[in-house]
RNA sequence: GGCGGAGUGGCCGAGUGGCUUAGGCAAGGGCCUGCAAAGCCCUGUACGCGGGUUCGAUUCCCGCCUCCGCCUCCA
């Protein structure tokens, strides 16, 4: 009778009943960075919303084996290396650490395997022996091809028709290929560039074929979910199908694709210029409100990037975190078991359950943060209590902890732990002291000591049971 | 040229052949407050344009306009 998971397919363009191919796991591959430059917000909001996705698979009880790569070698990290003087494997390392630091400061959750491209070289190998064995692949000049007419099934994906296609312009010797739309497996190698030792000769992976060795090393040659951005499925996703598939792999029987974000318009990208850096949207909303205004649109639909809507996703994150505060204070949350989600309301089950519709699962929650915050007028501690529980459950799911301790968000000095208690003292002093103000009707002086803390960052609000205050 | 997607009230953003026409932000009114803040209650009747189908369309069909993505590295 339950209804179950259902979600969009691009391979079928339709959504689809979820059927895992084992009963109670899923594996999910998703394309993760290329690590040329710093992580800007669409590619956390693909991050956002595959955790969101995997968040959602263990609370309905899943057993999910995740794997995100990161592609730590391509043309653009060897020219950065090359522009900055410095290694090319420099170059990858610093970028995987902004993003991973990008991904946990919005709290996205681990992958289980983070596999890097150049770790994967013999794989890769074994796959190009594969496919040249089945008449899909051929070296020439250097550099090994996929042979695209050898495989029927070509464009399936993309509903791209061969004869339509431009020619692939990855590589330099596009004189070499049987046919121009052919696509390059491995690149040969080139004069002071890094190189791999192949029964082909030197050279460095192709970008499409590591996430097929990738997927299939960690998830076998057949899995369930590959993601990726709106802007992968081709060539890339399109080139995965046909080395993996080109190979007798089944490899992924669900394809999700993330919406772009834009800006003025235009598609949020490196190459384009216009990229909002994450460590830099970040200092002006806190982590879990951008997260908020990342995940709160559905994931396929594009999100145009603007500063008001963002201050308005904040605004809204405020007033479900404001609730949960203000009733934790009353009802104190109770722990859950270790390792087990609390239930979730049914309607928000079932707006996750039909392909991830977080908006109308967002709804849900705003509707028990009204009641919440009912029960809190009337003084209803159970009500307030058990609202405060579906609330949590609810952005449990969503990756967001509306309790959490908020001077964990303020950069580790060292001193953190110190600081807090003086500024816990000295704010207790001054709403002492406007107390007393306030006693003998002294407004005046009140409200010049809340102007003042309000001015520090410091906001105070007069509650049934005295003031209480709060960063920001 | 080929493939795909989108145009919803001031803004963001769901959704649906009619029935209770999501939710948030902002706005106005009210309650509460010393004043605020927060919260609660109320108010706003929207679906790009033109046809068609229908008892009835924002929702289905046709045409058009505008915008975006992919077809080249890109989450």
């Amino acid at each position: 009778m339950e209804p179950g998971l259902r979600l969009h397919d691009t391979a079928a363009r339709a959504v689809r009943e979820f059927v895992p191919i084992t009963a109670g796991t899923v594996s999910l591959y998703l394309c993760g960075a290329t690590v040329q430059a710093a992580p800007h917000i669409g590619h956390l909001r693909s991050g956002v919303c595959f955790d969101i996705m995997v968040r959602w698979l263990k609370a309905s009880g899943y057993r999910v084996t995740f794997c995100r790569n990161v592609t730590d070698i391509d043309d653009k990290i060897l020219d950065v290396g090359r522009r900055e003087g410095v290694p090319w494997w420099a170059v990858a390392e610093r970028n995987q650490r902004a993003f991973s630091h990008a991904y946990t400061t919005l709290g996205c959750l681990p992958p289980d395997v983070e596999p890097r491209a150049t770790g994967h070289v013999p794989e890769m190998i074994a796959l190009i022996r594969r496919l040249i064995e089945r008449g899909h692949a051929y070296a020439a000049g250097g550099d090994v091809f996929f042979d695209v007419r050898s495989y029927s099934e070509y464009g399936a994906l993309s509903g791209q028709r061969l004869e339509h296609m431009r020619a692939a312009g990855d590589t330099d010797s596009a004189a070499s290929k049987r046919d121009p739309r052919d696509f390059v497996l491995w690149k040969g190698a080139k004069p002071d560039e890094p190189a791999w030792e192949t029964p082909w000769g030197p050279g460095r992976p192709g970008w499409h074929l590591e996430c097929s060795a990738m997927a299939t090393a960690y998830l076998g040659d057949t899995f369930d979910i590959h993601g990726g951005g709106l802007d992968l499925i081709f060539p890339h996703h399109e080139n995965e199908i046909a080395q993996s598939r080109g190979a007798g792999y089944g490899f992924a029987r669900y394809w999700m694709h993330n919406g772009l974000v834009s800006v003025a318009g235009e598609k949020m990208s490196k190459s384009l210029g216009n990229s909002l850096i994450v460590s830099e949207v970040v200092r002006r909303v806190r982590p879990p409100e951008l997260r908020y205004y990342l995940g709160q649109a559905h994931y396929r639909s594009l999100l145009e990037f603007s500063e008001e809507a963002l201050t308005e996703a904040a605004a809204a994150y405020r007033r479900i975190e404001g609730f949960a505060v203000r009733a934790a204070e009353v009802a104190p949350p109770v722990a859950a078991p270790r390792g087990e989600l609390p239930p979730v309301p049914r309607e928000f089950a079932a707006a996750l359950d039909d392909d991830l519709g977080v908006p109308q699962a967002l709804a849900v929650v705003h509707d028990a943060v009204r009641a919440g915050n009912n029960a809190l007028a009337a003084g209803d501690a159970a009500g307030t209590s058990s609202r405060l529980g579906e609330v949590r459950a609810m952005l449990g799911v969503l990756g967001l902890d509306p309790l959490a301790d908020p001077w964990t968000a303020i950069p580790a000095t060292g001193s953190a732990g110190d600081l807090r208690g003086v500024v816990d003292a000295l704010v207790g002093i001054a709403l002492a002291q406007r107390s007393a103000a306030r006693e003998r009707k002294d407004y005046a002086a009140a409200d010049a000591i809340r102007d003042g803390l309000s001015a520090a960052g410091v906001l105070v609000e007069d509650t049934p049971h005295g003031p209480r205050w709060e960063l920001k």
